[in-house]
DNA sequence: TAAAAATACTCCATAGGTATTTTAT
DNA sequence: ATAAAATACCTATGGAGTATTTTTA
């Protein structure tokens, strides 16, 4: 029982003669007479009572013919969804960035689909590192600006630019003089953090800071960057931010750049390399590529 | 794009994987490969993100495959539908009667079909001979007794008996007396009929009673031969039924015979030449036909 | 006798199989 | 190197056409 046949069924309880449905449906009457015979005998029942002068439609019939309706409804339906989505740059795009990029990264990348691919409808996501690379594996997120490298298979990730890390000092601290700093330097502050399991602490507690004193962090943990600045403001401590988070100007803190350009982490764009929106990445790679994300 | 494709469709999406979904479907890999890449270029739409390490449903495959498994489920009910109606001694059994018949035949037919056919589900209908033949023609009565001949193509008839008309007059009317009558005995009779439009009364104006006086019967119109009797036994006037209507005994009323054998209708069964119930019908035949539809 | 469905016979498109190649980890 | 998807090539089923036969009003 195929499709075809359900249409041929359906045509010949409308027009209620073989020749006339076999015209419609541009087949021959045989194919007709020999498909239908073919379909009642693999079900086992009778969906035509017909003569020579007469065709019309069984209960049983009319019961199938419902189904039939509902089946060639659905694949119609198919089709419209595939017609609808067709054109690559026409459909939904799902972009996640780390949350400490968002808000600056955002606006920004408004603005290039609007002016690059103003069909596309477009999703922001904003989460940490771990669960983006997850999003971006499962195809919740078609791609994403995150901390290099990444570790999951059928990626695709080009490199974006290395964003320094800053420290971020009470602008009255006696760190607040220098002109750059070094790990050593803080060994002994109050190092501000965010959330345990926030991205930017991860790499800063696992990567940067592991052979200082992290004990004594542990009470001192806030959800945004923005909190984080204001602790550091009134003298609670110290923290370290993404070059991304130093504002204009700040009366109440110094930020300063640590001398090895080590510190800090590497961003890119990433996306599965199977994913139907792969043309989309890389044209938005080609357009995004030449842009200072550090403009405000 | 075939049923089948929809699911493979549906299995590679459930196992994640076209090896084990064509082990699951009982084909080769390769023609799960191929046939997918026809929908997917039918289509014009990528249904799954693949490497070869990874299967995955894109968004628009998600949306199809919602489709598809309506399509699927509709499809299991075609053939469920079939299942249940392959015999077509389960199924439901439209019997009609024209109406003076219907209440003396219906209870007898009960019987005959809880013995020989208990697996049919019977309906009884009751109309007048013309839109019983109408009913029969299109489909909603698959059977019926029915005054012979019957003007309707594709139909087989089959004679069951003769059903004379005998003349109802009160106990003390003159003709009451009479061993039988001719049609001239009644001629100045008031004449009760029923309903214009019934076929008993058709048939006794249009055919019977051409010759005699037909207009002083237009003011007596009962709707059920059970009020004419009651109005013969008031002595309203006389009437003609037919025997099926006679009772075992009448206390008020005389039931004389006409003299000519021709007064009355030949009674038989009729179907649809090509009805699925044919079998039905013939075999019903073979059991009614013995019967004797005058016993009380 | 005429009109419509059923059947006979033929052809070819395509679903499916086997074997092989490509691809990505 | 391995495992899975893609591809090449061949076979066979069955859908469709033309011509003919059967059926019934």
């Amino acid at each position: 029982m195929k499709l075809r046949d359900l249409e041929y069924i359906l045509t010949i309880a409308e027009m209620k003669s073989f020749v006339k449905a076999a015209e419609h449906c541009n087949v021959s009457q045989s194919t007709l007479s020999i498909q239908l015979k073919k379909v009642e005998e693999y079900l086992g029942v009778q969906i035509f009572e017909r003569s020579n002068k007469n065709v019309m439609l069984t209960r049983v019939g009319e019961d199938i013919c419902t189904c039939a309706r509902i089946m060639l409804q659905e694949s119609q339906k198919i089709k419209m969804i595939s017609k609808k989505n067709k054109d690559p740059l026409a459909g939904d795009f799902y972009f996640g960035s780390y949350p400490t990029m968002g808000p600056y990264i955002f606006p920004k990348l408004i603005s290039i689909f609007f002016a690059h691919f103003p069909k596309t409808k477009v999703y922001f996501i904003e989460e940490k590192a771990e669960v983006l690379a997850d999003k971006l594996e499962e195809g919740i997120v078609d791609c994403a600006l995150i901390g290099l490298p990444i570790e999951k298979k059928n990626m695709t990730s080009v490199e974006l630019f290395w964003e320094p890390y800053y420290l971020a000092v009470p602008i009255c601290h006696p760190l607040a003089k220098k002109k750059s700093i070094v790990m050593g330097d803080i060994k002994d502050e109050t190092l501000l953090l965010l959330e345990q399991d926030h991205c930017l602490t991860d790499h800063i507690l696992s990567e940067l800071c592991t052979d200082i004193g992290v004990g004594k962090t542990d009470n001192y943990r806030a959800t945004s960057l923005e909190t984080l600045k204001n602790m550091v403001a009134i003298g609670t401590g110290v923290t370290i931010v993404p070059k991304i988070a130093l504002p204009a100007e700040d009366k109440n803190i110094a930020y300063i750049p640590f001398e090895s350009r080590e510190i800090g982490h590497s961003i890119g764009l990433s996306w599965r390399n199977n994913s139907p929106a792969n043309d989309i990445c890389l044209a938005l790679y080609e357009v995004i590529k030449g842009i200072d994300f550090f403009s405000k």
